[in-house]
RNA sequence: GCCGGGGUGGCGAAAUUGGCAGACGCGCCAGACUUAGGAUCUGGUGGCCGCGAGGCUGUAGGGGUUCGAGUCCCCUCCCCGGCACCA
C-alpha cells in the first residue's frame, strides 16, 4: 500500500485517497471487532450470505451497505452490534464450474472466496471478519451432521419411498420448494418431472401449525407472510369415510362438511390404491388406459390451464353409499383430484364446487343443491349455471334443514362425529422437506447401512464424516460417493461387520438454515455453537435479503430455529424478528442485469473513478430499497457533488474561531434546520427510507452552502452544525465522515461517537407562513406569529389586495382556519 | 380466475396521512469560470396562455364525498408480484 499523500488531502475531495487511509487505518485498530462481553444491549443485524460466486456485483453492495447504515446507525445509537458475514459455500455451480474449468469445487469456492472478500473491503463494511463461517469446511458441516442425528433420533428424519420431483439437467431430486412455476427448477430452470425413489426427509409438517402461527409474531412484509401462509396451506374440515359396495371404506377430506348431503358422486385420484380393486370388470379396460394416459402426464400438464375446461375421467363401475343419506353414487376416477393431497378421493358436491359442477355437467352427473341463499334466486340443480359457494340456508339436509351456513359447518362436524359418520380433521399442503441430493458438493448424511444391523446412524464421536476431495463428481444420476470405494466401504458402528456409508449428500438449504447462530461462535469445537454465546445475540434483531427466499430459506430456517429449540440449545420460536426485503436492482434499460448481454455494472470501476462512499450513497438514493430499480449512469454524479459540497462546507470551517452569539434569528434558524435534520436522518434510516435520509442531508448541507458567507458562519450554531453533518453522514459515507471528523479534530472515531438527538424545543418557530385560500384556491401565502387568533387572521387577510380582489363585495360564508397552516374563505357565487 | 401492491414532470422519486403537488437528485436550458475535462459554480426548468404582474390547468380515466382530494368512497383501464383444479 502506499502511503497517504497528506499534502493531496488538504486541497480538496480525494476519494481514493481518503478511503485508503482509512481502510487502513479501520484494519489496523481491528474498529469492527465485535465484543460479546461489551455491556451494551445487542443488536443482530444479518444479511443473507452470498454465495461464493467469484466476484461481487453491484447486486452485492446494494444488499449489503444499505443495511450497514443501518447497522452503523444502531451502533452509534449505543448498541453492540454484530452484522457479520459468511458464506453460502456448497451447492450446484461449484460442481459445474469445476467440471467447466477441470478444477475442484473445493478450489474454485476457496478462490472465490477470497476474491470476494477483498471486494466487500472496498466497501467500508462493518464487518467482523473473524466471525466469518464458511458452510462446506468440515467445521461447519459436522454440525448439520450432528443435528441430522439428533433429528433421526427424533424421528424428524426419516427415509421414505415416494414420487419426487427430479431434475435431469442436475441429476438430482429437489424438495417441493424448489419446484417452481409447477415444473421447473429452481436452480438450473430446467424442466423436472416426478420420479419414485426412495429418498431422505425432514419432518417439516410437524410443526405445520407452528410456522403458521408464528407469523403472526414477527415483524415481517406482509407479502412474505401471506405466501408462508399460502405455502403452509392449512385447511379445517372433517373426514369422511363412504362404503364401497365391496365393503371397504372410501377416506375423503372436505371443508365443506356441510354439503356432504348434496354429494351425488365420488371421485378418486388415478394413482389411488382402491382404483385396482374397485373397477369392475366391464370398466377396467376403459380404467387402465386413463389411468396410463394420466400418468404420462407430467403433474404440470394435469394442473395446468384453463379450470374451467372440461374436466376428464371415467367410471370405475363402482359405487359408495353417502353416509348421511344413504344415497348410492358412483366413483369416478379423474385427473382434478391429486393422490398428494388430503387423502386422494373426494367426494363431489356439483352443486356447491366449481370443480365438481363442471365435471358434474361434462359427464351428465346429478346436481342437486343443498344450500338455498338467503337472496330471493331459488337454485334448481337442472338449470344453475355454476356452483353456488356462498352463504345460505341448509336445504334436502333432513334434521339439518334450515341451518345457516357457514356459520354452523362446527355443529355439523360435531353431529357428524357423535355418530361416527366422520371426524373433525385439519389438512396441510405442507409436505415434508426432501434433504438428500445425488450430487458431490454438500454435506453426507451421516448413517451406514449394515448387512446385519440395518440403517446405523454415526456416532457423534465418529464426526464429521468427511466429504472426500479425491471423488469423481461428474453427475451420473448416482450419487458420486457411490463409486468411491474408500468412502463407501465402512464398518458398522453397532456390530463391526462390513457396512456402506450412505452417498447422498445434504440440501444445501440445510447449511443456510441455522448459520446465524455460528455466526456468534464461529470457532467453537463442542457443539453448533456455544449455547451462552448464542443466547446473548439470538434471536436476530433485523434480517434483511432478497425476496426469492421467501418461502425456502425463510421456512426452514423457522424450521430449524423450532428443532434447535426443541433439542434444548435455545429458548425462542423465531429466528428473525424483523425482516426486510431489498428490491432487485436493474439495469440502465429496467432489465435484469446479465453478463451475456453486458448490462452489467462493476462496482469496482465505480469505486475507483468516485470513490465506495459515493457509491453507497448513490445505492440508497436510487428509489426506495424495497422497491429496487433501473441503475442510472448518472446518479453517482450527483452524489459525488454533494459529498464535495459537504467536504468544502466542512474543511473551510476548520480553522475558523467562533465568536459570535447564537441569538440572531439566521442562529436559531440554523439550530432549527439542524434539530429537524437530525430528526429526519435518524426516522428515515430506521424506516429504510434511505431514499429521502440522503435527500435531507442534501438539503441541509445545501442550505449551509448558501449562507457561507454570512455572518452565522463564526456562531456556535454553525459549529453544531457542521459537527452534526459529519455525523449523520457516518452511517451513509463512513469514509469521508471519519476524514472530516479528524479534520474538525475530534477524537477518532467519528463511529465510536453518539449518534445525535434533537431536541424538541429547538424546533419550534415563532413565525408561519400561512397560505391564504379562498373557495379553496390558494390566492395568497402571508407570514404571521405562531397562534394567531382566527378573528385576527381573518381580519389581516381580508386586507391583503389580492384577496379582496377575488372577494369583491361578496360576504363569506364560511371561514376554515388551520392555525398555522391555512385560512379558507369560502363564499358564495 | 382469486389475493396483494401499484399507476405522480423527460427520468428516479417526495408529499408530516384530508391542508401550498412535484422536496431531493439526474437530465435539459441559459450564464460564469476554465489552454478543454465524463470537472466546478450561479440561475431556470410540469403543461398551456401572457412582454409582464399574473391567469388557467395538472397526480391512469370517469363519477362521488368535502370548505378543501395524489391521499377517502364507487366504477373502468393498465402494470407488477403471489397463488392457481389443495377438495
Amino acid at each position: 500500500m502506499e502511503p497517504v499523500d497528506s499534502r493531496r488531502l488538504q486541497d480538496a475531495y480525494d476519494a481514493s485517497a481518503i478511503e485508503a487511509k482509512w481502510r487502513r487505518q479501520w484494519e489496523i485498530d481491528n474498529l469492527y471487532r465485535v465484543d460479546d462481553d461489551d455491556p451494551r444491549p445487542k443488536w443482530y443485524s444479518l444479511t443473507m450470505y452470498p454465495y461464493p460466486s467469484g466476484i461481487l456485483h453491484v447486486g452485492h453492495w446494494w444488499a449489503y451497505t444499505v443495511p450497514d447504515a443501518y447497522a452503523r446507525l444502531q451502533r452509534m445509537r449505543g448498541y453492540n452490534v454484530l452484522f457479520p458475514m459468511g458464506f453460502d459455500a456448497f451447492g450446484l455451480p461449484a460442481e459445474n464450474a469445476a467440471i467447466r474449468n477441470n478444477t475442484h469445487p473445493a478450489a474454485w469456492t476457496v478462490d472465490n472466496i477470497d476474491a470476494m472478500r477483498e471486494q466487500y473491503r472496498s466497501m467500508g463494511p462493518m464487518i467482523d471478519w473473524t466471525r466469518q463461517v464458511v458452510t462446506c469446511t468440515p467445521e461447519y458441516y459436522r454440525w448439520n451432521q450432528w443435528l441430522f442425528l439428533r433429528m433421526l433420533e427424533r424421528g424428524l428424519a426419516y427415509r421414505a419411498p415416494g414420487s419426487v420431483w427430479w431434475c435431469p439437467n442436475d441429476q438430482t431430486v429437489l424438495a417441493n420448494e424448489q419446484v417452481i412455476d409447477g415444473n421447473i427448477c429452481e436452480r438450473c430452470g430446467h424442466e423436472v418431472y416426478k420420479r419414485d425413489l426412495e429418498q431422505w426427509y425432514f419432518r417439516i409438517t410437524d410443526y405445520a401449525d407452528e410456522l403458521l402461527d408464528g407469523l403472526e409474531t414477527v415483524d415481517w412484509p406482509e407479502r412474505v407472510k401471506t405466501m408462508q401462509r399460502n405455502w403452509i396451506g392449512k385447511s379445517r374440515g372433517a373426514r369422511l369415510s363412504f362404503r364401497l359396495d365391496s365393503g371397504e371404506g372410501l377416506e375423503v377430506f372436505t371443508t365443506r362438511p356441510d354439503t356432504v348431503w348434496g354429494a351425488t358422486f365420488m371421485v378418486v385420484a388415478p394413482e389411488h390404491p382402491l382404483v385396482a380393486t374397485i373397477t369392475t370388470d366391464e370398466k377396467r379396460a376403459e380404467v387402465d388406459a386413463y389411468v396410463d394416459q394420466a400418468r404420462r402426464q407430467s403433474e404440470i400438464e394435469r394442473m395446468s390451464g384453463d379450470s374451467d375446461k372440461p374436466k376428464s375421467g371415467v367410471w370405475t363401475g363402482a359405487y359408495a353409499t353417502n353416509p348421511v343419506n344413504d344415497a348410492r353414487i358412483p366413483v369416478w376416477i379423474a385427473d382434478y383430484v391429486l393422490m398428494g393431497y388430503g387423502t386422494g378421493a373426494i367426494m363431489a358436491v356439483p352443486a356447491h364446487d366449481e370443480r365438481d359442477f363442471l365435471f358434474a355437467r361434462s359427464h351428465g352427473l346429478p346436481i342437486v343443491p343443498v344450500i338455498q341463499p338467503d337472496g330471493v334466486e331459488h337454485l334448481d340443480g337442472e338449470t344453475m349455471t355454476e356452483a353456488y359457494v356462498g352463504p345460505g340456508r341448509m336445504i334436502n339436509s333432513g334434521r339439518f334443514d334450515g341451518t345457516p351456513v357457514p356459520e354452523s359447518i362446527e355443529t355439523i362436524v360435531e353431529w357428524l362425529a357423535s355418530q361416527n359418520r366422520g371426524e373433525r380433521e385439519i389438512n396441510f399442503r405442507l409436505r415434508d422437506w426432501l434433504i438428500s441430493r445425488q450430487r458431490y458438493w454438500g454435506t453426507p448424511i451421516p448413517v451406514v447401512y449394515c448387512d446385519a444391523c440395518g440403517m446405523v446412524p454415526v456416532p457423534d464421536d465418529q464426526l464429521p464424516v468427511v466429504l472426500p476431495l479425491d471423488a469423481e463428481f461428474t453427475p451420473t444420476g448416482q450419487s458420486p460417493l457411490v463409486s468411491h470405494e474408500a468412502f463407501l466401504h465402512t464398518t458398522c458402528p453397532a456390530c463391526g461387520g462390513p457396512a456402506r456409508r450412505e452417498t447422498d449428500t445434504m440440501d444445501t438449504f440445510v447449511d443456510s438454515s441455522w448459520y446465524w447462530f455460528r455466526y456468534t461462535s464461529p470457532q467453537f469445537e463442542e457443539g453448533m455453537f456455544d449455547t451462552e454465546a448464542a443466547r446473548r445475540w439470538v434471536p436476530v434483531d433485523l434480517y434483511t435479503g432478497g425476496i426469492e427466499h421467501a418461502i425456502l430459506h425463510l421456512l426452514y430456517a423457522r424450521f430449524f430455529t423450532r428443532v434447535i429449540r426443541d433439542i434444548g440449545l435455545i429458548d425462542h420460536d423465531e429466528p428473525f424478528k424483523k425482516l426486510r426485503n431489498q428490491g432487485m436492482i436493474l439495469s440502465v434499460e429496467g432489465t435484469k442485469m446479465s453478463k451475456s448481454r453486458g448490462t452489467q455494472v462493476s462496482p469496482d470501476a465505480i469505486v475507483e473513478h468516485w470513490g465506495a462512499d459515493t457509491l453507497r450513497l448513490h445505492l440508497m438514493y436510487l428509489g426506495p430499497w424495497e422497491l429496487g430499480g433501473p441503475w442510472n449512469d448518472n446518479g453517482p454524479v450527483g452524489m459525488n457533488r454533494f459529498i464535495r459540497r459537504a467536504f468544502q462546507v466542512v474543511t473551510e470551517t476548520v480553522d475558523r474561531p467562533v465568536t459570535g452569539d447564537d441569538t440572531t434569528a439566521e442562529a436559531r434558524a440554523l439550530r432549527r434546520l439542524t434539530h429537524l435534520t437530525i430528526q429526519k436522518v435518524t426516522e428515515d434510516i430506521e424506516g429504510f427510507a434511505f431514499n429521502t435520509m440522503v435527500a435531507a442531508l442534501i438539503e441541509f448541507t445545501n442550505a449551509l452552502m448558501a449562507q457561507r458567507e454570512t455572518a452565522v458562519i463564526h456562531t456556535p450554531a454553525w459549529r453544531e452544525a457542521v459537527e452534526t453533518l459529519v455525523l449523520l453522514m457516518a452511517p451513509s459515507t463512513p469514509f469521508v465522515a471519519e476524514e472530516l471528523w479528524q479534520r474538525l479534530g475530534r477524537p477518532y472515531s467519528v463511529h465510536h461517537r453518539q449518534w445525535p438527538t434533537f431536541d424538541p424545543a429547538l424546533l419550534t418557530v415563532e413565525e408561519v407562513e400561512l397560505v391564504v385560500q379562498v373557495n379553496g384556491k390558494v390566492r395568497e401565502r402571508l407570514t404571521v406569529p405562531v397562534g394567531l387568533d382566527e378573528a385576527a387572521a381573518l381580519a389581516q387577510v381580508r386586507a391583503l389586495p389580492k384577496v379582496q380582489e377575488q372577494l369583491g363585495d361578496r360576504e363569506p360564508v364560511k371561514v376554515i382556519y388551520v392555525p398555522g397552516r391555512l385560512i379558507n374563505i369560502v363564499v358564495k357565487g
